[in-house]
DNA sequence: CGATCAATTGAGTGTGTTCAATGTCAGTGG
DNA sequence: CCACTGACATTGAACACACTCAATTGATCG
């Protein structure tokens, strides 16, 4: 398949020691015999197969998820059945933290592509934390982190123009694949729809289309299918103003 | 003043004992011993007046604020000068979560009127919480319940035209100040401006004037410069779906 | 009372939407 | 192997909504 030619990320399950989603994940500051009792209550769930869901929004709340290869995005539904992507996570991303303090999910989460997630229960994690302190610091800073990119991602963005908007997709994207030391000059390969991205950058399909093109006559990016690449940095940085 | 005498909150200082942001605050499900160590780390500042800032960007982050009587708004700074009004708080309501794992403030926080804060050290308070499970359990709600608030009041709302957002934060604010037991009946005050809150819904005034003036027409809502009253709200609830 | 800032109103423009048509690609079955 | 299918993606033309700019009214405070 295509898809998997050109996607690098790797299919099999992965031991915590191996994998990659280490400085993203909870194990950041643990002595590793900490790291042990955080290893025994995690679970790694997967392959979950493109269009699986992860979790749904009727689940009761019962885990914290860390996707550990693929990628998965986040959508909820409205009143008239539309949806609506609000996330994509990567290799490393915690998902759940939204639905703390409530029984339910607040999403569907569903693999983009074949996916391996790390499941950490929330009743046990929490019962960690009170003997550890840095595990307890590490999630409120790990909450923290999801509420201002949440704002400055999509708050901000709403002061935008689309193809502001969409650029600074691409850069975060960039940013955090480079983060993750998977190959950032060859281009990103985007594994959710031109749908799910127009969806979650409030526009329609048709009008990222267009946007994608706009830029791509600029010369900042190349658009080719599912791989994208940033071809003037500087100018995307100006554009975004970050 | 017309303000203070329309705005039926009262300024003075109070004691956790008497103070009305009970419900929202952090000692929900502490045993009085436990409120007692709380309270023990608990300072009361103010008054702010309006305009004044009780944190900004550039200082360092030390603590979280509950608000206890008055009202604030939160607002970045974009490239251009611009400020960008990211939220408003009221009585009850907890301020800084965002700054959470963070050296600074992600926020100016400013008074919208005369305001009393109840400042919480934050390193302390997370030494509180690896001995009150119960204490450790809350803050994590509070913040999850902020990156759901985040995600459906702005994520949301990017769907929705001006009317319907509008009406969302309309709404919004009304049930928090049914849930304050503040009067619903007699209107809403509105303690900001109306520059404000186009910023927030990201509107320009302009638009923002003249979607309150069809909901008006339409009467589902009643508009008289600084208290709004809701009149229709099965209409209102139909208009946002909630 | 005049000064100042906030809020409103109007007219013209522009960005993104809507709707419909066409194009592309991967998988399927003849 | 090729035509067919269905989902995704692109393109075009007309329209709607919110923006811009400018002028006016209104509120607040010294």
């Amino acid at each position: 398949l295509r898809r998997q030619i050109r996607n690098p990320r790797r299919a099999r399950k992965l031991d915590c020691f191996e994998c990659r989603a280490t400085a993203c994940c909870l194990r950041g500051g643990l002595s590793s015999e900490q790291f042990g009792s955080l290893r025994e209550i995690a679970r790694v769930h997967g392959p979950f197969q493109p269009g699986q869901a992860i979790f749904r929004i009727e689940d009761s709340f019962q885990s914290l998820f860390v996707v550990q290869a693929g990628s998965v995005k986040i959508q909820s539904v409205l009143h008239d059945g539309t949806h609506l992507v609000d996330g994509f996570f990567f290799s490393g991303d915690m998902m759940g933290l939204e639905a703390i303090g409530d029984r339910q999910y607040r999403h569907d989460a569903i693999a983009l592509e074949p996916t391996w997630v790390c499941a950490l229960p929330f009743e046990q994690l929490e019962s960690l934390c009170s003997f550890m302190p840095r595990l307890q610091h590490r999630i409120l800073a790990l909450m923290g982190q999801k509420i201002r990119q949440t704002t400055d991602n999509i708050g901000h963005g709403r002061y935008m123009k689309a193809e502001e908007r969409l650029l600074l997709f691409l850069v975060t994207l960039c940013r955090h694949e480079m983060m993750c030391r998977v190959s950032g000059q060859e281009g990103i390969y985007l594994p959710m729809t031109k749908g799910d991205i127009a969806s979650y950058l409030g526009l329609r399909p048709e009008s990222l289309s267009r946007a994608l093109h706009k830029l791509q006559d600029k010369g900042i990016i190349r658009n080719d299918n599912k791989m994208i690449q940033i071809l003037d940095v500087d100018a995307a940085r100006k554009r975004i103003c970050k």
